[in-house]
DNA sequence: TCCATATATTTGTCCTAGACATAATTGACA
DNA sequence: TGTCAATTATGTCTAGGACAAATATATGGA
């Protein structure tokens, strides 16, 4: 059998690139690519290497480059520019370096071993401010210039997952106050943000109860009102676009009853700037202060 | 401030509902429903209502009804359908409607214990088969009924996850054939079948590679090249429709090199024929028997 | 009466072409 | 050099039409 040629159609091409249906369409007339081939039904048949040009593309876009200069580039063109995005690497302390190698070198399991040794010696607080969050910035940046590979970068967040739901596990005192609803709304799909954030709420010994990700908004009101919680967090990881965010942010707001605090955290909370009865996260470490400051309100 | 209303544009309906875009302006024109109103910009808005609504019809056209039944019945009607479907609660043997009460009153940490107790007293292939594998069916059937909650289903997953993914960190044999990668193609979000055919795998001593789900076409063959792996199993729940599987398995299979072994296992493929070169797993035990295979055509 | 095959209907997804608000960039001016 | 206004770029929405694949219905024969 001859290996027959391998072609997307459009809906694929969404699925692997994540780039929408009509944007496809738009850039095939504004800047003359994807130009894909057609079925007899007239209907676009995307080849591989159109594909593989727009994961390129999408990552030059990702990291803040407009689609006039980009799109309609060559594939030697597109790496060219990848290899200039920043690069922390030099900056960062050499025992970073130790894991991004296990990382491009395959070895899952030395990796966890790895990570699960770190956790141990600088405890949590430090392993998650010190090691995971530069790591996954890193590992982050690397991605965007092409060094890691998507499969890779899935290797690692099972990695980064496994050792720390194992270590949630260790720190449940269910019956503690305040009570935490986490999730992320539907779009959203990072599960590495809400267990970053599980395990420093459940430091400070906050109830939490994880819903996992992508909760639509009726369903977060109704599950917060089950639970009883007082405080609902949502994660939001960098890849969500700014207006989504602000927009869905928005509707949470208004449905969820006034007397539940709801907070937002995560790489795509950065880039916002106030929204109306929601608190904005920055590092992790305001979560714990968030806690803190919410003990103080309620002591009665 | 007065409660504003709750809308969503089109872009939110299809996030929170999963019925695409073009699927809702065309219902609109053929079936009279939705009919949502429009902001200045003549741009449809969804009232919460309708969005409800919406979500009650894609549960009963999940179950097999057709649109133009079910499409324009009002809340009540479609409540009746629901009602009506297939419930084998019954059945079952009662140790499970347990774990559904538990659910339905919102007790994780007690389900969690629950489960956890099953499995030690069952051994991992008996808890998959007896208790896992039916619950899954059961909380899926009460969950189109109406009777459970998307966020009680979310509960109901995270617990799980929990339970597996403790008991698959505890049975690595990291050196073991044959060498497995496991993940789902784009478009496939769900984990938990995943994690039962990896905990069925290594049982069988066979090492696993996990990847996460959604994993782009190319980027399995990536992973299966660099892993040097032997098979590649990937799983799709019922949730996905049959055309989207089919072609994907196809594209998969043509990309990837012929002496690495394709399975597909998963709810989802139950609904397939047969696809050239790739091995259509039904239950669990389909899994260990491969290997088995596998072991006897590669004893040299 | 039951099963297989042919015909009719249903249904999701694709097509083209055009519009416009918001974000980003450029230019003018202090 | 920094700030504000004008301009351009961009994603996502609109409408209305088309068609193949899936499903339902009718037909004929054992």
């Amino acid at each position: 059998m001859e290996k027959s040629k391998i072609e997307f159609d459009i809906a694929g091409v969404e699925r692997e690139t994540g780039i929408g249906k009509d944007t496809l369409r738009v850039w095939e007339k504004r800047y003359g690519f994807p130009v894909p081939e057609r079925d007899e039904r007239e209907e676009r048949l995307y080849p591989q290497e159109q594909v593989e040009r727009l994961r390129l593309i999408k990552r030059l876009l990702d990291s803040g480059m407009r689609p006039l200069k980009i799109v309609g580039l060559e594939v030697p063109e597109l790496n060219g520019l990848l290899r200039k995005l920043p690069d922390d690497t030099a900056q960062q302390s050499a025992d970073l370096s130790g894991y991004i190698n296990l990382i491009k070198s395959h070895q899952a399991s030395a990796l966890r071993v790895a990570l699960s040794r770190a956790l141990l010696k600088q405890g949590m607080e430090e392993f998650l401010s010190k090691t995971i969050s530069p790591l996954n910035r890193l590992v982050g940046e690397a991605w965007m210039r092409g060094e890691l590979r998507v499969f890779e970068e899935h290797l690692y967040s099972e990695q980064i997952t496994q050792v720390l739901r194992d270590a949630i596990t260790s720190l449940h005192h269910p019956s503690d106050t305040p009570r935490v609803l986490m999730t992320t709304l539907p779009g959203e799909e990072h599960t590495l943000g809400l267990l970053m954030a599980e395990a420093t709420l459940g430091l400070c010994g906050a109830n939490c109860i994880m819903l996992g990700i992508q909760t639509p908004i009726q369903e977060i009101v109704l599950a917060a009102l089950a639970h009883q919680v007082d405080i609902v967090v949502l994660s939001f990881s960098s890849a969500i676009p700014v207006l989504q965010v602000k927009s869905s942010l928005k509707l949470a707001r208004d449905a969820l009853p006034k007397k539940v605090s709801l907070w937002a955290g995560g790489a795509g909370v950065a880039r916002l700037r106030n929204v109306e009865g929601v608190r904005l996260m920055g590092p992790l470490a305001d979560l714990a202060l968030g806690i803190e400051e919410w003990r103080k309100e309620h002591v009665n």
